[in-house]
RNA sequence: GGUGGGUUGGCCGAGUGGUUAGGCAGCGGCCUGCAAAGCCGUCCACACGGGUUCGACUCCCGUACCCACCUCCA
């Protein structure tokens, strides 16, 4: 079996064939930095870096291009209420994004384009686009793209234009429906997020900026286009609607993932309901256990998000931590490397992303290594563990992964180590006499001193809470 | 109003026309000096009303409720 994917644009799981046979192009579209991230976005990321790694891992050489769009009204609006540079908050917020895949543990793609970067090729796409007749320029030194002039416009989302509500955004154009290619710039607006243009000096439009920087680092035509649900329309709409209307092929398979919801609205920055992952953090809710969370939902489900349900979810990924870390001990860290992953688990994958299936698998086989483990069968356990710890890497969730350690703690953990050590020796020799209550009074300080003693056959054992 | 998605056991969350999802929490047991971890067992289910079928949570129709998009938004 190989790859599905369920594709918006057909709206069904197809099999996916890549237009070349080991060479995979995809794009996501990333954010607009005019806010810090929170983990609606993060949730987007996470998705996509799943699906990522499992080409990657199916054999396919990926090229991956996630953009960030730096330039757009609200940035500007940002700008002028803070007295400060557009351009520095676009950033700011670009490193906070950065930030947050980071603790996430997503893997940076391959490319990450920025739209301010990328105007001469916007530009040539619109001049081709006012060659073909599918848009026209104002007097104003506006552009706008003719929906009317693409007969297939509603392709992707399904959408008759005679279904839409009336009250698109304002302008000189001639058709509500029409959306902007090039905005003229206008008096007030800060100099430098003007560009010269053969219609005028102006800054482009939000859609086509994908669809120029999607065609500089994937070609013409690439494999698989994705997004969340809530820029499928009008956003991608556009972005095909422009492309094929240029004559490029754009995209085969179209992928968007569900919102994450705070008391079943979308998060998001309209809304100022948002919720970083420095916040989360803050609560005691670890990043691999927040990656987890995202991780044993489906990407196209909506996920109601409550602090309850990432509770559980931390508890159900510190089990599978506490299986590897186990095994790791009795067996020795370098026997749990290189294991098979099981066919459970990657039939689930193949089956559209299908991560909550995949998780289940991999508490399956936990359970059975554990009671390996149990009973002393090193040789089972060893496979068992080796596939265990491979298909969490493959989920981005290897508890041993470098990336979930804080380098603020590496300097503690010599201290104290040696100061743990000595009072461990004292409870040892408390329990060697039967002094229970000695023993367990030096558990207890440790304990309170956010020490947590476990005793395992192989003696004890401690972390650091 | 249009389009799409959803409603699963105390909670989270997959899935299937007839056979245990998985996790969290609870309960009983084993193990342990105790605890933790782990293992075994166990309780709790498919919004409502019709229909199709030998049999439906799983297909069809209807009803209710929820969400998203139709305007910037992952």
């Amino acid at each position: 079996m190989s790859l599905r994917l369920y594709d918006t644009g057909t709206r069904s799981v197809r099999d996916f064939q890549p237009r070349k046979t080991d060479e995979v192009g995809v794009y996501l579209c990333g954010l607009t930095v005019q806010g810090p991230p929170h983990i609606g976005h993060l949730r987007s990321g996470v998705s996509y870096d799943l699906l990522i790694r499992w080409l990657r891992r199916s054999g396919y050489n990926v090229n991956y291009v996630r953009n960030v769009t730096d330039i757009d009204d609200k940035i500007l609006v940002r700008g002028a209420e803070q007295g400060r540079p557009w351009w520095a908050i676009a950033y700011e917020n670009e490193r906070k994004l950065a930030e947050g895949y980071d603790a996430l543990n997503v893997e940076a793609p391959t490319y990450e384009p920025r739209a301010t970067g990328h105007i001469t090729q916007m530009i040539d796409l619109i001049q081709s686009l006012l060659e073909r007749g599918h848009a026209y320029a104002t007097e104003a030194g506006d552009v706008w793209f003719s929906v009317s002039s693409w007969p297939d416009y509603g392709e992707l989302s399904h959408r008759r234009p005679e279904d839409m509500l009336s009250g698109a955004e304002p302008g000189n154009k001639r058709d509500s429906r029409d959306f902007g290619l090039w905005k003229a710039h206008k008096p007030g607006e800060p100099l430098d997020a003007a560009w010269t243009s053969p219609w005028g000096p102006g800054r482009p439009g939000w859609h086509i900026e994908c669809s120029a920087m999607a065609r500089r680092y994937l070609g013409d035509a690439f494999d698989i286009h994705g997004g969340g649900t809530d820029i499928m329309f009008p956003h991608h709409e556009n972005e095909l609607a422009q492309s094929r209307g240029a004559g490029l092929d754009f995209a085969k398979y179209w992928v968007h993932n569900g919102m994450l919801n705070l008391a079943g609205t979308k998060m998001s920055k309209s809304l100022g309901n948002t919720l970083s992952v420095s916040a989360l953090g803050e609560k005691g809710f670890s990043p691999a256990a927040i990656r987890y969370y995202l991780t044993s939902v489906h990407y196209r489900s909506a996920v109601d998000f409550s602090e309850d349900a990432l509770g559980e979810a931390q508890s159900a990924w510190e089990r599978l931590s506490n299986f590897v870390r186990r095994a790791a001990e009795a067996l020795g860290l370098e026997s749990t490397i290189g294991g098979m992953m099981c066919a459970d688990f990657v039939n689930a994958m193949d089956d559209d992303l299908n991560t909550p299936a995949a998780v289940a698998a991999i508490h399956d086989m936990a359970r059975e290594g554990n009671a390996a483990l149990d009973a002393g069968d090193d040789t089972a356990a060893t496979n068992i563990a080796g596939g265990v710890r491979a298909m969490l890497d493959q989920l981005g969730l290897d508890p041993f992964d470098a990336h979930w350690d804080d380098p603020s703690d590496a300097k503690l953990t010599g201290a104290v180590d040696a100061l743990v050590q000595i009072a461990l020796e004292q409870r040892a020799e408390a329990r060697a006499r039967k002094d229970y209550a000695a023993a367990d009074r030096i558990r207890d300080e440790l304990t309170q001193a956010g020490v947590t003693v476990k005793d395992t056959p192989r003696g004890p054992v401690w972390t650091v809470d």
